[in-house]
RNA sequence: UGGGGCGUCGUCAAGCGGUAAGACACAGGCCUUUGACGCCUGCAUUCGUAGGUUCGAAUCCUACCGCCCCAGCCA
């Protein structure tokens, strides 16, 4: 499908657009997508994404990349790759601009000592304790550090000392010299160097202290003459932080921080952190399991890139605390793979149909269309005989009126095939499960159509028992019961884990042009939903796939309504 | 009791002083060899509340109310 021409406004645009109007920046535009290599990258992180690249696709600008790996005690070489992939597989480009935070650990540096020398920052001896303590309340202001007013030589001596290696972690750390009963916590000297002991993922030994978020993020953005420095509604907070660094060093650029709501959606979490728990603690497969609303467990599950980039356009961009309905996102898949998706025919749960007058030894090839709306799809021959498999949902031995589908007596048109009626069913004593049903055909409406003109209310799909490709198909639903998985201030949000969040079905059976599918390929299997070949346990000889989507069902809604 | 934000349909979200877009959801109807898709219709006399300014306010002013974020040597 098409992706909307024009992007819908936001508030971001609109101050770029005023941006522009007065020449700022001589009307460049250069965005910035920061992440933190110690995760994998979520739905949360797509909006991020698409909002940054794709203003600077809109804009004629730039958006670069750039890994904020300023805590080595967290980040991994590992979490870059699947990040820069993740970017990648989205649509987007970062070209040349790819960055590091470390990169900039010599000028950072450097910045940090020109601070020290206009007396605007202090090696600071306090504990992590004791700095927690003096920093006061929210209500309080806090204390001036003991050692606020060392000089600038023994600041400059000792900072040296703590790059060259002589201290322990934690033993200093340099603190800019700011305003110790601001109403912003953050502005009350915040420490902007810590001593850490520790091999970094791309500087290796060289550095054994390095800088604190609030010094390195606004000098990288200023170091690359970012324009417009977008980030979350947490950030606000850190601001006037932000600027009062880039105002006392005078940098060449100082870009401009906006800040925008992050992404929430019903029933799931999306911090890495808690993501990482489910991992960790084995409550999912790893970071691609196709539950998870990471881009590679969204990948996996069968999403693609342009159902992600209509979604994050559709819920926009805003300052709002919200919480996004996941239907929008399944609304978003459909659409795209309606359009796209080829059109097949699968059984989940078999239920074997005998068409008692049709030969014994007989096998048909019928004709079946790939995309009924799209006839450049082509077709399909599909085998036909006298032993069938049908859904166990499309017979139902007492049926309401409402029912369209096979009960005794009652006639039904296969998909591409016959006219059948069911004549009589077979029963298990036991358990009262229905183990066959007996059908007649009428070898006049070969292709579905009666020549005398009689209508049959439903169709269904089916596959020829002979014939037919066994598979495992697993079947998912969302990873929580609750909405908010977050909300309970008492429990923790694994407590609310879907224990039928997964469900496989090992005896599906599917139309045999399906052996010839490849991981990743996307299928509608009609009357059911989107599937797509798994891409990591699929093999040619057993076939798996993940339900990615079900079709909408006013049947079943119907039917809940009673 | 400090500082910073936010309050427009069930859920998102436009709107920027001229008389409430759109999307999803929902409800009806049409179409149908997928109870899918598609199509049509309906869906906020009202913008957290109360005042005020104005010919005119969701948009400006004032006061309340409610929600979110901040006390990492995390980002």
């Amino acid at each position: 499908m098409n992706e909307q021409e024009n992007t819908p406004t936001n508030f971001i645009r609109n101050i770029i657009d005023e941006d522009l109007k007065i020449n700022k920046n001589n009307g460049r535009v250069v965005t910035r997508f920061p992440p933190e290599p110690n995760g994998y990258l979520h739905i949360g992180h797509a909006k991020s994404i698409c909002l940054n690249f794709g203003i600077a696709k809109d804009y004629n600008g730039a958006c670069h990349l750039r890994f904020d790996d300023t805590n080595p005690s967290k980040e991994e070489t590992e979490y870059i790759d699947s990040i820069k992939e993740d970017v990648k597989w989205l649509g987007f480009d970062w070209g040349e601009n790819i960055f590091y935070a470390s990169g900039y650990f010599g000028q950072l540096y450097d910045f940090a000592v020109q601070l020290i020398k206009m007396d605007k920052a202090f090696v600071c001896s306090l504990s992590a304790d004791e700095i927690r303590q003096q920093r006061g309340t929210l209500t309080e202001p806090g204390q001036e550090s003991p050692y606020r007013n060392r000089s600038v030589e023994e600041n400059l001596e000792l900072f040296a000392k703590m790059r060259a290696g002589e201290f322990g972690n934690g033993a200093h750390v340099l603190r800019a010299k700011i305003d110790m009963t601001s109403g912003n916590l953050n502005m009350r000297d915040p420490v902007i160097y810590r001593i850490m002991h520790a091999d970094h993922h791309r500087t290796g030994g060289q550095w054994c202290i390095y800088p604190m978020y609030d010094f390195a993020h606004c000098l990288s953005d200023a170091i690359e003459a970012i324009t417009h420095s977008i980030c979350t509604l947490e950030f606000e907070d850190h601001r006037p932080l932000y600027d009062w660094v880039l105002d006392t060093l005078q940098t060449e650029h100082h870009p401009q921080q906006i800040e925008f709501a992050r992404l929430n959606l019903d029933f799931t979490v999306m911090s890495k952190r808690k993501l990482m728990q489910l991992v960790n603690d084995k409550l999912v497969s790893g970071w691609d399991d196709p539950r998870m609303l990471t881009v590679s467990g969204l990948r996996r599950r069968g999403y693609t890139p342009a159902s992600i980039r209509n979604f994050c356009e559709q819920i926009g961009v805003g300052k709002r605390n919200s919480r996004i309905d996941m239907g929008i996102l399944e609304n978003a898949i459909r659409d795209d793979l309606n359009e796209i998706a080829p059109r097949v025919m699968g059984v989940l749960d078999p239920l074997k149909v005998i068409i008692d007058n049709y030969p014994e030894d007989q096998t048909e090839e019928l004709e079946a269309q790939n995309h009924p709306q799209n006839p450049e799809m082509g077709s399909r021959l599909v085998p036909f005989s006298r032993e069938l498999y049908i859904e166990q949902t499309d017979f139902m031995e007492e049926p309401p009126n409402k029912f369209f589908r096979l009960g005794p007596g009652r006639e039904v048109r296969l998909r591409y095939g016959y006219f059948i009626t069911c004549q009589s069913f077979e029963k298990d004593a036991k358990s009262g499960a229905i183990t066959a049903i007996h059908c007649t055909y009428d070898p006049a409406t070969k292709g579905g159509n009666a020549p005398d003109g009689r209508k049959v209310k439903g169709t269904i799909h089916w596959v020829s028992a002979r014939h037919a490709v066994k598979a495992q198909i697993r079947l998912y639903d969302r990873l929580f019961e609750v909405e908010n998985p977050e909300a309970d201030k008492e429990k923790d949000f694994k407590e609310f884990i879907n224990p039928h969040s997964l469900e496989v079905l090992d005896n599906c059976q599917l139309e045999p042009a399906l052996t010839a599918a490849q991981p990743g390929d996307s299928f509608q299997f009609e009357r059911q939903g989107y599937f797509c070949v798994e891409t990591k346990d699929s093999t040619p000889e057993a076939l798996i796939f993940n339900r990615t989507v079900t079709l909408r069902d006013s049947w079943a809604r119907e039917n809940k309504k009673g």
